[in-house]
DNA sequence: GTAGCTTGTTGGCACAGCGTCAACAGCAAG
DNA sequence: CTTGCTGTTGACGCTGTGCCAACAAGCTAC
């Protein structure tokens, strides 16, 4: 009767459907915890079998993986954007071309970047660390601050905590509305200043001695 | 032979036996991840049986709650320190105290506060944001800003934003050691004399126009 | 000392989530 | 249509968790 018997499923070129998979698993990672997200969700989402989720990321933690790469390192940072003037104004553009950049994201970003991911994964982790590098390279760069001194390791650490700023602050600012995104652009670039000028004493001056006073009590050259 | 028959296990009274299980899942909660801690080490730890912690505790959530309200609740911060001075030495006290009192806790502290814990259930961060608050609330207590303004949902909001600030540069520094002790102390410090001249810039007249220029661009009263 | 009772404690059951793997089926080539 | 490659499925075993009836430690009464 019916012509012959209509396929159960479809066949996908291995990248289309690891694709496709990723889409849900991004879309439910943002929405749920990571432990309340089981495979089984995300392969119906995709409607597709569960052990084929094994078959093309291994195991939950590596789709998770996955997932928080293409979340992190994505955004298309290519602009080019004028780095001049004051150093308060360069810190104020860079903030808010970062806050533009994650409001686009939006939860799925908080969830991602905050606790709402697997528990310390060294892995995991890492990548987060990585991410974190990534956008203080980019805004360092932004600030035309992109020095490259012995201590890097101390400079990324520093910037890596504000990082824990930054995500704080969205956090507030995406999930209750607790902060207005004046408040945090005022936050972060006021914390930024001050991080830049106690990491990059020698640069301080750029600003020229009319905006702050003697600072740096550890590592100034003064005093 | 052997006298009668001795107990296999001992009758403990159930606060006494509950204190015990905290102890144990408190000390292992530290070293691995939450999911990484099966209720069944836990039980071992204790030489006690699984279901008696569901017993005790319900879920291993619940009691996974209850380890971080004793983690984050407990520390008798009853102490008496003068919060006289400008400030700055105000402010550089209050950050030592606290670094101070987290030195105490270590890797536990970071395993709880951090991403090393369950991800984003609403009743740890619940429990987290509120420890925030505590410790915020304690060290507006020290810089003897202790004001109830109508606002006091933004400051606290700013204030778990600074947390954010507080856990990531703890983290560098306790667990592997890319920043100094100094170095959070220098940056926590500043960060946080900023974030009161702009929470609260009309107590900022308070550390005298010696220090600081004009700042706070958005919420200033001057330009 | 011993019988009885209270209740802290145990061990096994059922269930859900994850990883693995052999077998199946879409679909393009001959 | 037949063949073969390989994307895909479904079931199996394992681990971890929540639950609960049965058990026994230790106090009390006699």
């Amino acid at each position: 009767m019916s012509p012959a018997a209509l396929p159960r499923w479809k066949r996908l070129e291995p990248d289309k459907r690891r694709e496709q998979i990723l889409e849900c698993a991004t879309r439910l990672f943002g929405e749920r915890p990571y432990a309340e997200v089981s495979t089984t969700d995300i392969a119906r989402e995709a409607g597709v079998a569960r052990g084929l989720l094994n078959h093309y990321f291994g195991q939950k933690r590596d789709l998770y993986l996955k997932v928080v790469k293409r979340m992190l390192l994505m955004p298309g940072l290519e602009e080019n954007v004028t780095m001049t003037g004051p150093l308060r104004e360069r810190v104020e553009r860079s903030v808010e071309w970062y806050l533009d950049t994650v409001a686009t994201h939006g939860k799925t970003y908080v969830a991602v970047t905050g606790m709402g991911g697997i528990g310390a994964d060294p892995e995991v982790e890492n990548i987060i660390a990585q991410a974190d590098d990534v956008a203080a390279a980019k805004t360092l760069e932004f600030l035309g601050l992109k020095v490259e001194v012995g201590n890097d390791a101390r400079h990324r650490a520093m910037m890596r905590s504000y990082a824990g700023l930054v995500k704080a602050s969205i956090r507030e600012w995406i999930r209750g509305g607790t902060l207005s995104r004046e408040d945090v652009q005022l936050l972060l670039s006021e914390a930024l200043i001050v991080i830049v000028r106690d990491v990059f004493p020698q640069l301080a001056q750029q600003d020229g001695p009319a905006r702050g006073d003697a600072r740096a009590p550890k590592t100034g050259p003064k005093r």
